[in-house]
DNA sequence: GTGAAAGCGCTAACAT
DNA sequence: ATGTTAGCGCTTTCAC
């Protein structure tokens, strides 16, 4: 592998000037120099040892992305969409799956703060930063995606979330409005802000209603264990069946996530229950299959590029220091997508 | 930042001395000065910096995954499972999305080579490697998941796919023994060696049947721009739209993968056709959402975490040159998973 | 058993 | 306008 310095060779200069030419330190030299500079390194076929390069500036134009799990199509798609965000403004992108596991999460950030990526976007995880706090202080930055958190001020340098408390009413007004008076949440544990807000949400949607949330009506995956691959769909599915077969069942049923409503379709009809006529459901995220499958969800749509396009930007001008003030937390507006999976409960119930 | 001379002088030894602690080489020291070195790392709350670790010693034990894109819950699944393999094996990831652009696939590469990582998997994109050998020739080790093409020899240093003609052939002969005649096929653009073999199969089968795969039944999302973010269900609507409205229908359709297949059912029911009583489908991947969607996907399951660790495996073998003549190149088998989205044709088809 | 010293490839003062 | 030089933090011979 040609160096700085073979090139330097062949251009009949410094290792400077090459480095200069490099890094666009262009009015430092004459053009004549700068010509051949750039030829010798088309000749050689030169590319700059980037390892070097990092180490020796102590940056790097990468970013680091932690998210629950890329296999959910909502984090894969917020993946892909933080990673067209940071291209865009030339710095790369490493994605983690931490599985929802606050060690985990730890261990890669720690993993990438010694690789000298200091900024990361922590994505929907523990309801704490406790487990992060001393890697701030070593100089990790830390940006919040839909997360909020004890200690958050002086670990988060920027947070972008969607409001999941509203995003949660507006579910279950939409229910409440069609005439439901049972309703339930379905979700994984809730052990993140991003969960415990959408069922604070959904609670006080009804409570404006007059109407109470059955605790017995909260499905939150008790009592299973590892379930880490099975997230999303199969806890749905196993979570439904659950709450439709209580004594008093609920007519609907606000998820956690599309997925979640998905495996809700599964369970519901499993069970020979039909949506929406027997039972309700609504969705959060609107991920691409939400208007795909029968019938259409009804979800709570995040405008997701919005906020991947925010929180990179957000970081990147904090680790720039050019963030000049702007202010660095957004909440963004989350929508109710009527589709066909809503109706009013039937009669009698 | 604490570095190893200030460990050096808390623990009073030589730099040399403490790297030695660093990397396992005990036996070089006495037990006692070793305490002492590990005493120090504690109170300083020391951490390599792993950046100098690796521009120095020119390892780094990450590998790069390039996925077409972890929007699409496969992808997103292989690239969880080969990081839980890669993990395991003490080994990072670096997920990349090359959106099936061979442009960007080595743009990727190249970033990845000149940032220290060595060992590469690309997964299913173009049909040849040509636009990565020159990288090859600068120490790139590229290990092949699901993808053959022109070159591959000089290029691959490992390779894993699923038999995807076989696979294929799995479904058109479940197909055709069900009773179907005019099978069709769905996909978009195939440009990657992975849908080819697909489409090969599909047409195998029937050939072996006597019968012919009609070429105005195979629909490759022709004629359609910027699919970039609508790949898969987007596209799988539009496209059995078109297939179920020529002359001469298909009664089966057989898609490129699952999440073609889930936007063919919301075609499907665009038209008014029920699946499977007016048209078959089979999918492939066998994603976890197959089981859940209504009808139950029949589709052709690809062993992935069988494939990720096999492909993780042999790459690092590759890499750490414990190769031992361990054949390189494994071929997984498909397996059909008959569900309820495929029935006998309708009679007088 | 432990330390001294030489770099890895690059950048950035500081000279010229 | 260009070259010289001194490291960045670590690993690794090679002495002692």
């Amino acid at each position: 592998m040609a160096s700085i310095l073979d090139v330097a060779r062949a251009a009949g200069v410094s290792a400077s000037t090459v480095s200069n030419v490099l890094n666009g330190r262009h009015g430092r030299m004459q053009a004549e120099t700068r010509a051949r500079v750039l030829q010798a390194i088309e000749e050689l076929g030169y590319t700059p040892n980037a390892l070097a390069q990092q180490f020796k500036s102590g940056r790097n134009r990468t970013i680091g992305l932690i998210v629950p799990s890329v296999a959910n199509p909502f984090w894969g798609a917020l993946a892909h969409k933080v990673e067209r965000a940071a291209t865009a403004l030339g710095y790369k992108v490493l994605i983690c799956n931490a599985e929802r596991d606050p060690q985990q999460e730890a261990r890669y950030a720690e993993t990438l703060l010694s690789s000298g990526v200091r900024g990361v976007i922590f994505s929907s995880s523990p309801l704490t930063f406790d487990h992060i706090a001393h890697l701030v202080r070593r100089g990790l930055v830390v940006a919040a995606f839909d997360r909020r958190g004890q200690g958050a001020e002086e670990v988060v340098a920027c947070s972008v979330s969607v409001d999941n408390e509203l995003g949660a009413r507006l579910a279950g007004q939409h229910l409440v409005g069609l005439g439901h008076r049972r309703i339930g949440f379905l979700s994984g544990p809730i052990r993140t802000s991003s969960r415990a807000g959408r069922l604070d949400g959904l609670r006080a949607a009804m409570a404006k209603a007059g109407l109470a949330l059955d605790p017995a009506l909260v499905w939150q995956g008790a009592g299973i264990g590892g379930y880490g691959d099975t997230e999303g769909p199969e806890l749905g599915r196993i979570g439904i069946r659950e709450l439709l077969s209580r004594d008093d069942p609920p007519t609907a049923v606000v998820t956690v996530n599309d997925m979640y409503a998905m495996g809700a379709y599964a369970g519901a009809r499993d069970l020979g229950a039909s949506i929406p006529g027997d039972v309700s459901i609504v969705g959060f995220d609107d991920v691409d299959l939400a208007a795909v499958v029968h019938p259409a969800l009804t979800t709570v749509r995040q405008p997701l590029a919005v906020m991947a396009e925010a929180s990179v930007g957000a970081l990147i001008r904090v680790l720039e220091g050019t963030d000049a003030g702007q202010e660095a937390h957004v909440s963004a507006m989350p929508q109710l997508i009527v589709r066909a999976s809503t109706a009013p409960p039937k009669q009698g119930s």
